[in-house]
DNA sequence: GACCAGGCACATC
DNA sequence: GATGTGCATGGT
């Protein structure tokens, strides 16, 4: 595919607004995937000080991780919020990846994404947003990765239906871009971008970049 | 005080 | 299968 369509329209868009993104914000693969869990629902801001956390207790790798009391890590990350659940989850995740595979990340670089979906979705905890983050910016594969931001930002465009799924939108995005890893890396983080400055909840979208192609609809407005 | 944030699983109908 | 609800901190 070397076409021009809407969504690398918008992404030329989104990138001469903001420039280049450079995501994960991370030190290692590991830290990534640690990261996506504690993400879930939350901001960005409050998974730093629980990450902040785990460094300083001297914690942020496989064998402490599924080592540490269930208690004990809840309280490490508590600032992420629902850290109970999160404290289980990323349990679920770091037991997983001790017990098939050493606790070593690299192995699973070599596999497909099919293999690797369906592996990390089967662990309770991880998603299917949770599962491709952790795909394409840890293990650096062409998975395209759906959020709240995309779904708003798609549906007041007009891209997607109001009532798409998770796999629908997916299989737009990836319909309209080239299979890419830094193109889905820097997508998913320019619209994050969009998101967070302009694309929000009840607010209207002034200033935003992709305001040009057509009219933005935001809910109040409808 | 209300709203929102790189979701997910589970209960209920 | 679709829809509703609990999980929780911290910034605006």
């Amino acid at each position: 595919m070397n076409r021009q369509t809407k969504l690398l329209d918008f992404y030329h868009a989104m990138l001469s607004a903001y420039g280049p993104q450079n995501w994960w914000p991370a030190d290692s693969p590991f830290e990534i995937m640690v990261g996506a869990v504690l993400t879930q629902n939350t901001s960005w801001q409050n998974v730093e000080k629980a990450i902040l956390n785990l460094k300083n207790a001297d914690v942020l790798n496989a064998e402490a991780i599924d080592q540490l009391s269930l208690e004990d890590l809840a309280q490490l990350i508590k600032p992420a919020g629902y850290f109970n659940i999160k404290a289980k989850r990323l349990k679920n995740l770091i037991h997983w990846l001790c017990s098939q595979y050493d606790g070593d990340i690299s192995p699973l670089a070599r596999q497909s994404i099919w293999s690797l979906q369906e592996q990390l979705l089967a662990i309770n905890g991880i998603g299917r947003e949770t599962a491709d983050s952790i795909i394409l910016y840890a293990l650096e594969k062409p998975t395209f990765v759906v959020d709240t931001y995309t779904y708003r930002i798609l549906t007041r465009h007009f891209c997607i239906d109001v009532d798409a799924d998770y796999e629908r939108i997916k299989d737009y995005c990836q319909s309209q871009l080239e299979e890419d890893v830094t193109l889905y890396n820097e997508y998913h983080a320019l619209l994050v971008c969009v998101g967070k400055n302009h694309c929000k909840p009840k607010a209207k979208c002034a200033g935003c970049p992709l305001e040009k192609f057509n009219h933005c609809t935001n809910p109040q407005e409808m």
